[in-house]
DNA sequence: AAATATTTTTGAACCGGTTCAATATACAAA
DNA sequence: TTTGTATATTGAACCGGTTCAAAAATATTT
């Protein structure tokens, strides 16, 4: 047995279709006894109003636009999905967030529901590793469906805000070059994806810039959790041979550096008078841990207002308009966990 | 000048509206001349299909549900979130998640698009302040809109998954007390939320229940983020008299707890040799800071996979069915922050 | 009781797409 | 040239609601 429909309410309750629609939407033209008669029906065919065909004629349907992160717990994409919000509300959009999980195949069905419905526009954190597939968004261009990537995708050419990480990796090295350490290693997060590329590229980059050796012993692939952080850092620390112990590690983000953290406290190793510490994002807790965390601030809120904006903007143009890309300046905020050897 | 339909671009392309839907539809039976001339027609118009009218004839709209949570950078909806996503997924349904930024208007606002689309129905924390407004929460009732509430909300029957936070505010205490404290003081969180005056209630319960004796400056109005946390504390300690001096705090969340411990580091009072502390939500951090914080662990993502599984089996269900109500156990974890008197 | 005003209800067109049987066109074989 | 066949295109019905002018039912006035 298929869903009722309005006409098989109206027909049960011997009215038409129009009347029935007039008691859906309260309408004060119907006489009070028909109104009930029409809802005691509505109640036992257990009748639900279809929304697409409402939306169809009337009332212009609700403005929103939707955000597909690529996993929910990280706080990452919270925070810009915070950003996106204030610029949409202010503008009368509301916003809907979705999780791709980091599958293709997730972040395929989701733009395909979200451009199917009424959903106006979509930013959308790309799902990138070995394998590109983005003939979903190819197919998005195709029907001029207004999208914004927060991170570049190869092969595609798409409105793109995202943060200049490779710049502000180098300089993060390069101040701790300045501070005088030289044996430098990275805990590197997902290698794939650009902005975990592009911190490994910044951070061998510093070094070709400076007299430093780079060696890919250097870079130590962890992960992007606290876990990462903690039980990488114990591992390596613990078998690392006395003249290889490195005097500063820079982190793929505030999270790992944490775990790092907790592990060297562990360990009894000190920061930063043994080791040296940068992260990367500036969460809250980075400034309040002790010590207070050395890291590069991205501009999170930021980066989602940004790419709201421009969405937005493209929703409401009435016609094609130029492709957009911004790479928002990271900025590194020194705090506690980077010895100056100067002083 | 209003959006072009299938129609403009059938009579601008020369070709009939079937011709325009399939090229549309990727369906290989149109010749490539005529496709590509459709395309670039498409192109010039800004053409957009409307999804709407799409879904309403032909393959069953995708399946999906909502979620609205009360704000979006709280870790503690992230984390059932997580849960709803995982069960809804196993069962074929994708998850659009939605803030109300703890308004009713907006909550509104989002109900109504959810049921107003393909969402087939939602878990909703309902925003509880001061002057309750539950129209449209019956409203969705009235038109059968399958939901669940992660909690109660007076003078509304539904379906309702919680956490008896009573209970387990309550057994925090007793612990505190079976382990030899007697001052012991409550870091509260919102008041009119049920599970922030619940845990205030369980703190009462407990002393009732002992020969403690309650007293309305026990609870230090505080808040739920580690700010709150950080600066409450400072100022409380800061000028707590010494004869007053707790022995014990218990805090509204384990991110509260953090931030007290934070500002407790800053006093040079010492966790939990001075000041026993208990946290409430067993968050990541939770386990790895030092000393690692004894909490109350919530089952976040339990409690998302029981909200969706009962909303699934209402969605799915082809007559109406029993409401339910569920309060999921919190359990204590000892770690490092409470002082047992007793050894 | 008739005329008029008011409240309810309805029929039919409409929204913007999809679908598919039927038709038109192109192309190869007889 | 005619016939057969594969390929392209289309007309018209349809999806499940909304809308509104017009008709029907009630209520009020004269």
């Amino acid at each position: 047995m298929k869903r009722p429909t309005i006409t098989d309410v109206a027909e049960k309750a011997g009215v038409s279709k129009a009347t029935v629609s007039a008691v859906i939407n309260d309408r004060d033209t119907v006489k009070p006894s028909t109104r009930d008669h029409v809802l005691s029906i509505i109640k036992t065919l257990n009748f639900q109003p279809k929304g697409q065909a409402r939306g169809l004629r009337g009332r212009t349907s609700g403005r929103s636009i939707g955000f597909i992160v690529r996993e929910l717990d990280n706080p990452f994409y919270t925070a810009v999905a915070v950003g996106v919000k204030k610029y949409a509300n202010a503008k009368g959009y509301t916003l809907f967030i979705a999780s791709s999980e980091r599958s293709h195949g997730n972040e395929e069905i989701l733009t395909r529901q979200f451009a199917a419905q009424e959903v106006k526009g979509a930013i959308i954190a790309p799902v990138i590793d070995g394998n590109t597939e983005i003939d979903h968004l190819f197919s998005l261009k195709k029907f001029n469906y207004p999208f914004v990537l927060l991170e570049e995708v190869a092969g595609i050419r798409a409105n793109v805000v995202s943060v200049d990480n490779l710049r502000a990796a180098t300089e993060a090295v390069k101040y701790l070059i300045e501070c005088g350490h030289s044996r430098i290693v990275h805990f590197s997060g997902p290698e794939f994806a650009s902005h975990g590329f592009e911190r490994i590229n910044g951070f061998r980059n510093a070094f070709s810039e400076s007299q430093l050796v780079y060696n890919e012993n250097l870079i130590i692939h962890c992960g992007s959790h606290f876990k990462d952080g903690f039980e990488t850092g114990l591992e390596y620390f613990n078998n690392i041979l006395p003249d290889q112990f490195p005097m500063a590690v820079v982190c793929y983000n505030d999270v790992v550096a944490l775990g790092l953290m907790a592990a060297l406290r562990k360990l009894a190793v000190k920061v930063p008078d043994q080791v040296s510490i940068i992260g990367y994002d500036d969460i809250e807790f980075a400034r309040y841990w002790s010590p207070a965390l050395t890291t590069i601030g991205t501009p999170l809120e930021e980066l989602g207002k940004k790419a709201a904006e421009i969405l937005i903007r493209n929703i409401e143009a009435k016609t094609a308009i130029t492709i957009e890309t911004h790479a928002l300046k990271a900025m590194l905020h020194i705090r506690e966990t980077v010895l100056d050897l100067n002083k």
